[in-house]
DNA sequence: ATTATCTATAGATCTATAGATAATGC
DNA sequence: ATTATCTATAGATCTATAGATAATGC
């Protein structure tokens, strides 16, 4: 046991490494070409050379276009949902917390642009994807209507609408940068919590609260 | 000058009517493959199957999908436009006229479906398109901002939210059509006047009143 | 006679796979 | 020896067009 990588049982090898490199750049490319709104119109050939892997080699990894844009949107959903729920841990207030997880999103413009124009590329199919924002926006929305807080009877509708904020604001971003700053991000935060039907004073102060540290990511 | 279709100046004859006819048939296949959200993966041979004409007829109208597409959403926009702008004309209230023209683009889902589904089909894309309710949404926005009304500085995210919340409402009246109803769509009015920053009690009254009669179109 | 539509097809592109090549394991 | 990647290609699909057929004009 003096070799750490000795054991036949043990971890991966160099063999199993190169095969997820390879598989990581198919993912890669795939999260680039949806950003760039042709996620579904790509072919094969361009995913792969956009990846600057062999033809053939696509099919060792995934069966169809399908399922690699798939996995690549899960993947980018699973970062972004882990990134909410680490900074959102330990905050009681339903309508904070949805304040916390909508400001961090609309951040990513610019700590992480990449998933930003992920985000802007995809658009409102989001909305259907079990990851990111979504599915926690609607528990918070959900539980703060439970607490009196929210007065939009319509989940989905609210959510829907936040949705279309966030999108425009991470767009107007990829487009003017010098139009959106840190206070456009509170401001989007303070709308949407006015639309949930939270008073205009308490909106206002919540969305502009000092936000939870994140690591990177 | 007793016969009407007698002189030869004048208007579109037996073939000018069937070749319009042929033409229609290709833009209302395209509507309602954009409203299947399949919008630009359908093949060229589909849209004509669709359409109910032969292959080649498709070149004598249009050169590529993209300008059948680019055709078929004008021409829904501008049909859904001038909606908005007969039933708003004569109301000066810039917060009154946004009112109404959301109200009675979200009741599209029952008084014209087959827009309703091309709206949810396209999705925000429609943000960028000229015609239809978001050109006029940023006038009466910014309308609304300059006479002190409304709060929030970016009329193009504020856009985006409303966009999202009508896509939102559409979409789910398309699932589950028993859980839309008239009030919702006040309430999705009243939620879009409070997330623009207009009083909660003055956006409550606004999205109650009386909605114009609207022919049919 | 003129014009639009339809059918058939050439050429381009795309997908999926087979077989050759390169890298790693043992 | 084993496994993954790469190159080459067969077969399917798609686009664009040519030429035949059908409808209308005059």
């Amino acid at each position: 046991m003096t070799s750490v990588a000795a054991s036949t049982t043990e971890g991966p090898n160099r063999l199993d490494r190169r095969k997820a490199r390879t598989r990581q750049a198919l993912i890669d490319a795939a999260v680039r070409l949806i950003a760039e709104g042709r996620g579904e119109r790509a072919s094969i050939q361009e995913i792969t050379e956009a990846a600057d892997i062999g033809f053939g080699s696509f099919y060792n990894h995934f069966e169809s276009k399908e399922q690699l844009f798939e996995t690549a949107s899960s993947e980018v959903l699973e970062r972004w949902g882990r990134m909410i729920d680490r900074a959102s841990a330990g905050i009681a207030d339903p309508a904070e917390v949805f304040s916390v997880s909508l400001r961090l999103s609309a951040r990513l413009s610019w700590t992480h642009p990449e998933v930003a124009r992920f985000i802007t590329g995809a658009g409102l199919d989001l909305l259907d994807a079990p990851g990111g924002l979504a599915p926690r926006a609607v528990r918070d929305i959900q539980a703060g209507q439970a607490a009196g807080q929210f007065s939009m009877a319509d989940t989905e509708v609210a959510l829907s609408a936040v949705a279309g904020g966030l999108i425009g604001l991470l767009r107007l971003h990829q487009r003017h940068p010098e139009r959106v700053e840190e206070s456009s991000v509170d401001e989007l935060a303070e709308a949407c919590l006015r639309l949930l039907g939270l008073p205009a004073t308490k909106a206002r102060r919540l969305a502009r609260l000092p936000l939870p540290a994140t690591e990177d990511w």
